[in-house]
This record gives C-alpha cells, sequence and structure tokens, in this order.
DNA sequence: TAATAAAAGGATATTCTTGTCCTTTATTCA
DNA sequence: TGAATAAAGGACAAGAATATCCTTTTATTA
C-alpha cells in the first residue's frame, strides 16, 4: 500500500499543474492536464468534476473553458485534496484496526503513530497548493510519471 | 484511506494473538482466532496460510492442530508481517506517485516524506511481534475491533 | 486402521477502486 | 442563431481487495 490512493496521487498532481497554469492567467483543459500530469484522461475527468463539485478547483465551459484555481484556493492546504479525495484514515483511527484503541485505551503502538500520523497532517496542513508553482516554473519538478 | 490494508490489519492482529498464545506453549485455531480479533474466518484463513507459506507463522494440521509462532519468530519485527502483506509502498516510492521523483530529483515533499517514512520504518524495525505479550497477558490490550 | 479434527488449496462471489463510453449542458464565436 | 468546444453526468467495464464455499490433505487418537 502506498500513503495515498491513486486517485489521491492523480488529484495531488492534477490540481499542482492546474495552479501552475492559473498562476499565469490561463485555464487547464482536460486533456491537457491529463498528458501534463500522465494519467487516464476520462478517469480524471471524474476527479475534477468532483473537486470542482467540492469547491477546490474551478470550471468553464465550453472553448477556451477548463478549470483553474483562484487565489483562495491557491492558499489552501494540500490537506484540503487528501481530505477531499482519501478522507480522513490517514490522520485518524487505530492504525492496527482496533476499535477500542484510543487515548484512554491506546494500543502498544497508538503514542508512536500518534506522532507519525502528526507530522504527515502537518505537513499537509502547512503545505499550500500554490506553493509548488516556484519549482514547477524553475522546472525543477515534473509532474509526470 | 488507512495506514494498513485491511488485510494487512487482520494478519498484524492475527499474528499478536497467535503469539500470545504461543508464549504459554498453545496453538491457535482458526474458529479462535478469528473470535479473538474479530476477523472474518474463512478471510482469515487465506492470510494465514499466506503468512504460512512465507514462515512468518508455523501451522500443524489435524486434531490439536493450530497455528503458532517459534522463537524465532516471536523476535522478528512486525515490518515483517507489512512486508509481507502490503508490500513495500509504506517505506518506497513518491507519495505522489511521481516516477521522476529521486534522491536526485526529489520532488517539493520528498525529503519530509522522506523522514516520516523512515520513522513508520524504525517504529515497524523496532517493535517485535512478541513484544506485545506483556500487554495482552495484563490485559491491557485487546485486538478484538 | 478407521474416524475425526484442522489446515491447505482451488473455485467462486461480492464489493470497491480504477477506468471507459456516451449523452447532455453550458459557453464561445462566427 | 447555429456550429463548435469543453466540462458535467449517468451508465457501464475491468481489475483488485475482500469474503465465502467446497474439496483435499495431513495429523491425531480411539
Amino acid at each position: 500500500m502506498a500513503i495515498f490512493s491513486k486517485t489521491c496521487e492523480y488529484a495531488i498532481r492534477a490540481v499542482f499543474y492546474i495552479a501552475h497554469k492559473s498562476a499565469s492567467g490561463d485555464r487547464a483543459g482536460l486533456k491537457d492536464i491529463a498528458a501534463g500530469i500522465d494519467s487516464p484522461e476520462l478517469y480524471l475527468a471524474k476527479i475534477l468534476q468532483d473537486l470542482s463539485r467540492k469547491g477546490l478547483i474551478r470550471s468553464v465551459k465550453g472553448p477556451n473553458g477548463g478549470f483553474y484555481v483562484d487565489a483562495d484556493s491557491l492558499a489552501r492546504p494540500l490537506s484540503d485534496i487528501v481530505e477531499a479525495v482519501d478522507g480522513q484514515g490517514l490522520f485518524h483511527g487505530c492504525a492496527l484496526g482496533l476499535k477500542q484503541c484510543s487515548e484512554i485505551n491506546p494500543c502498544p503502538l497508538h503514542d508512536q503513530f500518534k506522532s507519525i500520523r502528526g507530522q504527515i497532517s502537518d505537513l499537509l496542513h502547512r503545505t499550500t497548493i500554490g506553493g509548488f508553482n516556484e519549482e514547477l516554473i524553475g522546472g525543477l519538478l515534473s509532474l509526470k510519471k
């Protein structure tokens, strides 16, 4: 198992790609994004529809339409995408799947996993969607698989 | 997404349960284990067959048969189970699914995820299968969901 | 040695994730 | 206003993870 689902990986890469285009005032079309992040186009369409419904990205139909993110969304943390797609599983719940594990009755790995999950949460919360743009512009980062 | 797959959660809980019984010289039968860790019996059978083939646990057929772990296995790290079931995904590979991400050409989250994954790896490597027995004996820990 | 108990193994069923296809709706522009 | 473009939406398909069923093999013990 990877850390994120495949759907979530696509979502993150796509939003980065869209944010990058948005920074120069452009919108990104589905074909463009799918090619840019190396993902199946029609599956990505579903993911973007979902993110759009949830208000994480915006879309415009018709000629010269496409996806973009506004300034507010650029400032949003990466965790918003992860939660929208993969839910809270990475941050909460006993790692061993024990229902009775809690702060009051912790499993033997509870505190250690708590610390690690806290770090993942911190990382995803302090990293913003727009924060990758410099690196994308500098060409240091490719979003292709 | 949780950290481990459901299969892996069952596997970990089952091995803990078996290890606990083994400590008092007993073997654990499938029904017993499934009830003890609250998992579907026949699915668990497949998981245990797999762990047995991979040498992580031992089994004996026939009356008074069942599963047990030898002293060697008690000393094994939890990471052995996780790797056997969920593979290397938790420890290796770019978190964002970027093929080109590497030490030489790291993605923007590479180093931070590397640290977190290192901690997960350390935790799972330094925790042994047998290490939970005191807590199970003390009744502090329940393996039921 | 026969009866029984318990895991092993193969096949199938169900559910969830991932991926595709086709039609509809909204927008642009000639 | 009509044609073209691009996302939205609904339905379906493939694959993987999870779960169940049935038969076979191996061991115990009466």
